[in-house]
DNA sequence: CATTACCTGCAA
DNA sequence: TTGCAGGTAATG
């Protein structure tokens, strides 16, 4: 479920809150194997004592940085959350682990579907993992040139590319159907047929919808919460995702979901053509 | 590129 | 009961 925005969200408020708390030890744990790399033991071991430094984001990686060098890396799949619970707030059937902190907050990991992991990373793996992704897709690297160019020398269609983390860090499922509506570009137009306005307009769109999920909180469909264990809003300002049949919001045709890349995509048959019309050759009279 | 697997819950 | 869900890794 989360996708770059609501990694962002759930690093941001994880730094504000737990950056200086010194982590004591697991007061819950139900799921190990999400445990990557370590028995409990060792991981508890590795953990106590550890003070947070900062957290943030990579990809749709969740980092935690601690005070010896190493970093907790928590991926949170399809229903995982993370989040410092309030003080009376009951730890529910699904919560996998749960890390207690000096001060007696904790960090609570909930996770219906158990396909969240953490592992710990040293330097050398942090940097591994930091390299295995493409441009962070609202940092400085992702300019309008370098996705042009980007584009040109691959040849699959947009969706499955644009969900490729090694394309581009941090799409998912929800905002590349959101951003190649906003660029009104079919999710099977082929990466290399875009023209260099469309390639403009795909930056734009994907920043766009981005930004303005994370000024959203996020979007929570089911299980996603911030942080501070709230719902995100940017799911009440869908376009194109998860609207099928209803009206497209620029031109009112009904949204059409389809199976593209093995994942349900929504998109709008009128403002997404397949095959944009090529400027005509002559300047003036439409057949017809 | 497609299929399967990993899991659970929910809606049709 | 079946199909579907925000993600990704492993396998033809």
């Amino acid at each position: 479920m989360p996708e770059l925005p609501e990694v962002e969200t759930v690093a941001r408020d994880l730094d504000v809150q737990i950056t200086g708390a010194t982590v004591t030890q697991i007061t819950h744990l139900d799921w190990p194997r999400l445990i990557e790399g370590l028995d409990p033991a060792g991981f508890e071991l590795a953990l106590t004592g550890r003070r947070v430094e900062r957290v943030w984001r990579r990809a749709k990686w969740l980092l935690v940085s601690l005070d010896n060098g190493n970093t907790l890396a928590v991926h949170l799949r399809m229903s995982g959350s993370l989040w410092v619970p309030g003080a009376e707030e009951p730890r529910d059937a699904h919560v996998r682990l749960e890390l207690a902190l000096a001060d007696g907050r904790t960090l609570r990991f909930r996770d219906v579907r158990k396909f969240g992991r953490m592992r710990l990373l040293d330097p050398a793996a942090l940097a591994a993992l930091e390299a295995s992704f493409g441009p962070e897709p609202l940092a400085a690297g992702f300019s309008t040139a370098w996705l042009q160019a980007a584009l040109k020398a691959r040849t699959t269609r947009l969706k499955p590319l644009l969900l490729d983390q090694r394309f581009v860090a941090g799409l998912g499922n929800i905002y590349v159907d959101e951003a190649l509506w906003r660029a009104r570009l079919h999710p099977e137009r082929p990466a290399t047929s875009l023209r260099p306005g469309e390639a403009t307009a795909l930056h734009e769109a994907i920043q766009a919808v981005l930004t303005a999920a994370i000024t959203r909180r996020g979007s929570t469909l089911r299980d996603y919460r911030t942080g501070t264990g709230a719902v995100g809003e940017n799911q009440h300002h869908f376009q194109a995702y998860g609207r099928t049949d209803a009206p497209c919001p620029r031109c009112a045709t009904p949204i059409v979901r389809s199976e593209v890349a093995q994942r349900g995509t929504h998109h709008c048959p009128t403002c997404q053509v397949l095959s944009p019309a090529r400027r005509s050759p002559r300047k003036r009279g439409n057949p017809s």
